[in-house]
Parts: C-alpha cells; structure tokens; sequence
DNA sequence: CTATAATTAAACTTGTAGTTTAATTATAGG
DNA sequence: CCTATAATTAAACTACAAGTTTAATTATAG
C-alpha cells in the first residue's frame, strides 16, 4: 500500500545521528537540544521523533559506533605488533585516541558497560555496546595469558582481576590527564602525553615478570 | 538598623545544606529540584534563594565539606600507621569509604579539581575545595619520599607525577567497583572489596622496591 | 491524477532553574 | 505595649528543555 519510498529508513537515522554526533562533541551532549539537531539536519523535529525513539536513542547510537571503533582500533593494535609490550603500549595509545576522538562517549562507556540487565530497558544499540566492551575484554586477557606464558609477565597474576584492574585504571588516568592537562603541565612541567607515558608505565610495572634483574 | 536578628546567616545555610545532602545521596543532584530542597527544609524556595546564589553552590558547599572529611581522614591514616604500605593501604580504604559516602561528590571532584582559574567565575567553596586538593597531594608526596627513602619504595620514581598516576588510576579502579559490583561478583565471584584490595595491590606492585627477591 | 506515504508546523504538557514582587510575619528597641 | 524593620514567603513570571500529538502539507508511485 506504500506508494512512496524515496530514502530507507536507515539513510535518515544515519545523516541524524551523523549531525547529533557533530553537535555533542562541539557543545556537550546535554547542551545540546533536540532542536538543534534538527534544524542542523534539516528536519522538523517530528520527524526525529519519526526515527527515533528519543534523544538518548540518538546517543545509544552514536555510544555504539564509537565502541566499534575502538574495537576495531585495539583489534588493529594487537595484530600489527609482536611483543607483548608493543601491543601493551598501542592498546594504551588507542585508549587515548578513542576518548580524545569521543570524550562524551568514553565517559558515558566508562558508567554505561555496566548494565544491570534487569533493572531499565535498554536499547538494542546498549546491549550490544555491552557485548563489543566484552569483545575488547576478551582481547586484553588473550594478551595478558600470552605474555604470561611466554615470560613476559609475572606467572602469578589472575588474568580476569589483572584485565579489569587494568581496564579500570587506564580510564582512571586517561580521564585525569584529559581534565587536568593545564594542570598537569603547571605542576609538573610535562605534556599530557609524557604523563600519560609514565602512568602507562607504571601499570607495565605492576605486571611485568621480574626475572630480568640485570 | 537591624531590628531582628535571630539566626544567624550561617546556620539556615548549614541547615539547607544539610537537608540538600540527605536529598541527592538518596535521588541523585540532578533529581534533586530546589523546590524538593525548600519543601523538605520548610523553607519557601525564595529563602533558599537568600541564602545561597543558586543550586550550584548548594553543591559546591556540600562537595567542599565532604573534601575536607577527606582530607582528615587521610591524615589520620598518615598519623596512625607506620609502615609505608601501612599508610598505602589506610589511604586506600579512606578513599573507598569517601566515595561510598558520597558517590555524587567523588566523581565531582574528579572532574572538578582541575580548575583553570581564568575561564569560569568560581564560587570561594570551589578554590577551597582545590586547595584540599592540593593538601592532600602534599601528603602522598611526602608518604612517597619517606617511602623511598627508607627503601620501601624504589628509588627511581618520580615523586610528583606517580602521585598523580596513582590518584588517578585509584579513582579509576574505584569508580569502576563502584559502579559495576554485580558485573564483578558474576565475572570473578569476587566482591567489590576483594577485588579493590587485588587492584590496590597491582599500584603498590608499581612503586614497591624490588631489593628483597628472598 | 490521486491515494497515500512522508514530512512538518505548531500547539501543548510537564518539568526545570532562576527571578521578582508584593504581602506577611516576627521581634528588637524604644 | 507599639512599631519600624528585618526575615520570610506565596505566587507569579521568564526562559528554557524534552517529549507528544494533531492537523495540515508535500511529494510521488502507480
């Protein structure tokens, strides 16, 4: 009975979502008002409504891309390097990329991974979020157990703590040196980065096998 | 020209503060409206309005408070204990308990101690609350020296950057427990504790002097 | 040409923070 | 006991926001 297609619906979600994505990371998410994004897109607001649900669909969304690249960026890093702190040290690299890249994002993954699946109704693009941040778990602890057997790190750490400690403190630091660059350079004279190095090492540290004492 | 003083300004503003504290640990800061806070204080809202600017500084108060409690607890830590790893583990527990007992503030203060005095007008509560900040540095800084210079610690680490390494991987690991308790206890069968001990660990692992491999 | 799918303008609801005004209430000082 | 005045308040108001709904408009497939 539909005689008019024109544009699947898919074409619209994507050029809404596309243009949200650019607003957020230009004002904030919350400063951002469905209005906007439609008069930005060149919509009616209605006609968001159409395409979605509401406003933190729109956001489930874009949380989901920007998972899938990072994803895709730690599965990238884990292929192209050969030591195990190679592939340490690209992981972290593209930590730093991913919540330069989407802080909004990162933060909100940081809160959101958890999921008590009983408790809210979640989009379909929240779950499966939850299952890309599984994805990329998997990866850290199949780097951690081959370090470990090829001597690289202590025999005597538990993979799945260690992997969670690790995920844990990363963002800790990662979110410090994001929000504290100013500072950081005031007290200690050192760039975001070069602080980020030394963080990064320490938590190599804390994991690395002792036996090469030379 | 005063003709009636009964109390005096600082005790509505401690009695509004106190109830608005009651309301966003139970509902959170942003459910909390300033007419739920006027309602259950019995004052109208325009009172509220007398004595503090607005909700913000109702919450910059009350964040201040809770960094002050802080700051003392870890300084009795300090006092109380006296092997390094001692006052390492003390510092620990003091700041879990801080972010049990006001979760809101926690992660305020991680975002907000950054403070870049030029853009923003900041409320007095909010450059107190840096300067805590800054007290509380002052100490890890100096557990740290001590540390190292009793051969505790290793010698080679940098004193300024690892403390805030470590506070910002701390927070992290933190915030992590904090927010994903069940996911821990169905991935690890630990609870929150066991694994924040086991995280603790992998920082003081990072510092820790490595002379006595018996 | 027209039935109908797609889109929209606009009004509306509900909720928020913040501001202002005019009125009310309580009391300190004479 | 008065009364000037400080303290307080109710209530109306502005200015936004998200979200919902309706009635109308627009474009096009057949």
């Amino acid at each position: 009975m539909g005689r008019r297609k024109k544009e699947p619906r898919n074409v619209h979600r994507e050029k809404i979502a596309s243009v949200a994505s650019e607003l957020f990371l230009a004002r904030g998410i919350s400063a951002t008002s469905m209005d906007d994004i439609a008069r930005t897109a060149g919509y009616s607001k209605a006609t968001l409504y159409v395409y979605f649900q509401n406003k933190e669909e729109i956001v489930s969304v874009l949380v989901l891309d920007s998972m899938k690249k990072l994803c895709a960026y730690i599965s990238s890093a884990l292929r192209h390097q050969k030591s195990t702190r190679d592939k340490y040290d690209l992981i972290c690299r593209e930590l730093v990329r991913y919540q330069e890249e989407y802080p909004f994002y990162f933060k909100i993954t940081l809160e959101t991974i958890n999921i008590d699946f009983e408790n809210r109704d979640y989009f379909p693009e929240e779950k499966e979020t939850f299952q890309i941040g599984e994805e990329i778990n998997e990866m850290i602890q199949t780097l951690l157990l081959s370090g470990i057997e090829n001597g690289d790190l202590r025999r005597d750490i538990k993979i799945a703590p260690t992997a969670f400690s690790c995920w844990g403190m990363m963002a800790g630091l990662i979110h410090f040196a994001a929000n504290k660059k100013d500072y950081i350079q005031q007290t200690m004279g050192w760039s975001k980065n070069e602080f980020l190095q030394y963080g990064f090492d320490m938590i190599y540290q804390s994991i690395v096998s002792r036996e090469d004492k030379q």
